[in-house]
DNA sequence: CAGCAAATTGGTAGCGCTGCCAAAAAAACC
DNA sequence: GGTTTTTTTGGCAGCGCTACCAATTTGCTG
């Protein structure tokens, strides 16, 4: 398991040292081969090298060969770190993202990754936890290298983020909420939009007992606004929200649950049920299964987001399929085009279901 | 909309376009404070500031504020594409994982950037789609970042990606699966062994009549281990597997649904199906309910991953949950210590639930 | 074969920062 | 006060590459 790239007291070429020793060992980087190098490999100029690799200007086909033969004699792989460093834009991609753990971050990673790659750009990403703080200093970490773009999640920013990303000079994508200024390119659907939508839905289908089971709003903030416009389509209709349970913490399959079953508990009546999203939806979904209560005659459950779980289970989920794929992948196509500054409303789709 | 470092012809200062116009522009890059500025503006050296701002070095505390001050001025952003370049080490750790979609990778991603992010390094990220070829690709792509390491899954990769890796020098840590031989550091546990106990337990409880739905094993290794150490320890007991049904393509709740379905219309009989992880367990789960087939007295389920949805099923499913964020931490305090290379195994805890 | 345009090629000045070294200033000592 | 130490500072040479420009070679034309 030792490898012999590992040396003690910085002593390069020593033989390894014994496995399971608890001395301190110091990693050493090897020697990499340069640019330089391969053009004396290959005999001809560094510029010729770069621009071969880069197949950029113009060069003999003898002289491609030459030098990638040198290439692959050397095992030579370009430093992009020095590359972006002498050359004016960089071809990193800066993700700042609320959390891992809500699938719709990944889904939105999902479909720019794939659009990054083919366009060689490398994406690169931080977590927030939904904390606007902690945003602005995991922005701020991002813009040190110099990024061609920042994503971001939402609208809502610290007066420090704002002003720190307007200084920059790099391209700003505001992903998933376009209920808000932009600061550069926003690209998603509104969820303002989506919560009044769920709301006329259920009352069309005649629910007017409804109820609302969340998790914590203030840090969510799109979950906020879905539910705000949700209530006062509701109220507008004569048929206001009834109850809420509002969790804190992050949302979850178990916490919907348990909210579920805290507002049926304190609320008789219900019949209908607005959740924050499809994992809390399922959540109340799997309680309704275990208590036996009859979906959606007595009680109908709505969610939000579209997940393919939701297509899957006994009566499929009635829900907003909201396009976070393609959130990713068009925020990822505009900037490799460098686009003008605008929004792009990708909408999203009501799914009728079974649960409601 | 318009922002007015939009411009157009590269002369920059004029007044933005019209919104709309179809116009190619292009994009300035606002000339950014460089650190010999930052110097200037705060009447010191260019070291010093640099010494000042990495809090490295000696210097008094009155020239720590001019500096600072001067910072704050300018708005002063470090370059660290220069600064890593002109430093020895980097502060990047590259992940080449297999997907987004399945939850396992986010999961591990959470655990590492974490940790990460409390000692300033800064992950990257690439996608590969379970592919061994563009694997290799993405290495060559991310080692040109000159990452401080890199993280793959598992521990089969192409000849040449091993030797890219070797040669790079950066560490490399495999992650999830400890069934070979490690180039560097491993963090994860045995796949073998987990469809080891797997088979022990549904024997166990008695289970005799097995069968198997899967996703494509050629492309998921892992879920390939586990599968066939599976049958082995069936075998090994007398009760070799019955049936199988693997379906193309990833893992997901509507495969397994299907393939549950497929298997019991091919084969009568079975009192048990081991799921290629539990994202098809719960498609299986989903289809017995709908189709009132009693669990787990007319079928068991077992599934893999623990995923924290199956504790909210109405009966909780029997998995083996495994220790995905923690892998992603403990790989990521192992890089940021510079820990000698090891394989460190976390284990799996087996998850009775109700299903089986 | 001269004469000129087009295609190739090499040299080199940075990109913005860190690391080393020596100079300068401050503190401590005799 | 004169040294010796210690602390604080600035200068500058790269890190490995790209972009620009000038030099060279090649290909054609008449």
């Amino acid at each position: 398991m030792v490898k012999t790239r590992w040396s003690s007291g910085g002593q390069a070429g020593q033989p390894p040292q014994q496995s399971g020793s608890n001395v301190t060992m110091e990693f050493k980087h090897q020697p990499t081969a340069t640019l330089a190098e391969v053009a004396e490999a290959a005999g001809v100029g560094e510029s010729t090298v770069s621009r071969v690799l880069r197949n950029h200007g113009s060069f003999s086909g003898k002289t491609r060969e030459r030098v990638m033969a040198a290439v692959e004699r050397l095992g030579y792989v370009p430093n992009r770190i020095a590359g972006t460093l002498a050359s004016t834009g960089s071809r990193l991609v800066a993700f700042v993202i609320p959390s891992l753990s809500n699938i719709v971050f990944p889904d939105v990673l999902r479909g720019a990754s794939a659009v990054l790659e083919e366009n060689r750009y490398q994406a690169v990403f931080s977590v927030t936890d939904y904390d606007p703080g902690k945003e602005e200093a995991l922005a701020a970490a991002m813009l040190a290298w110099r990024p061609a773009a920042v994503m971001l999640a939402g609208c809502e920013h610290t007066e420090g983020t704002v002003k720190m990303l307007r200084a920059s000079g790099c391209r700003v994508v505001e992903l998933l909420d376009l209920d808000g200024d932009a600061l550069d390119i926003a690209v998603g659907f509104s969820n303002r939009a989506a919560g009044r939508e769920s709301a006329a839905f259920l009352l069309k289908r005649g629910y007017r007992r409804i109820g609302y089971v969340g998790h914590d709003l203030n840090r969510d903030t799109r979950a906020g606004k879905r539910f705000s416009s949700f209530c006062e389509t509701l109220a507008a209709h004569d048929a206001p929200l009834v109850a809420r349970e509002i969790l804190p913490g992050a949302s979850s399959v178990e916490n919907g649950r348990l909210g579920l079953e805290r507002l049926l508990a304190q609320t008789s009546d219900l019949d209908a049920v607005y959740f924050s999203n499809d994992d809390m939806a399922l959540g109340g979904y799997f309680h309704c299964l275990a208590e036996g209560i009859a979906i959606p005659s007595k009680l109908a459950i709505f969610g939000y987001n579209g997940l393919d779980i939701g297509r899957a289970t006994p009566q499929p989920l009635s829900t907003i399929r909201t396009p976070r794929v393609a959130t990713g992948q068009i925020a990822a196509q505009m900037v490799v085009a460098n686009a003008p500054p605008q929004a792009v409303d990708l909408g999203f789709e009501l799914i009728e279901g079974a649960t409601a």
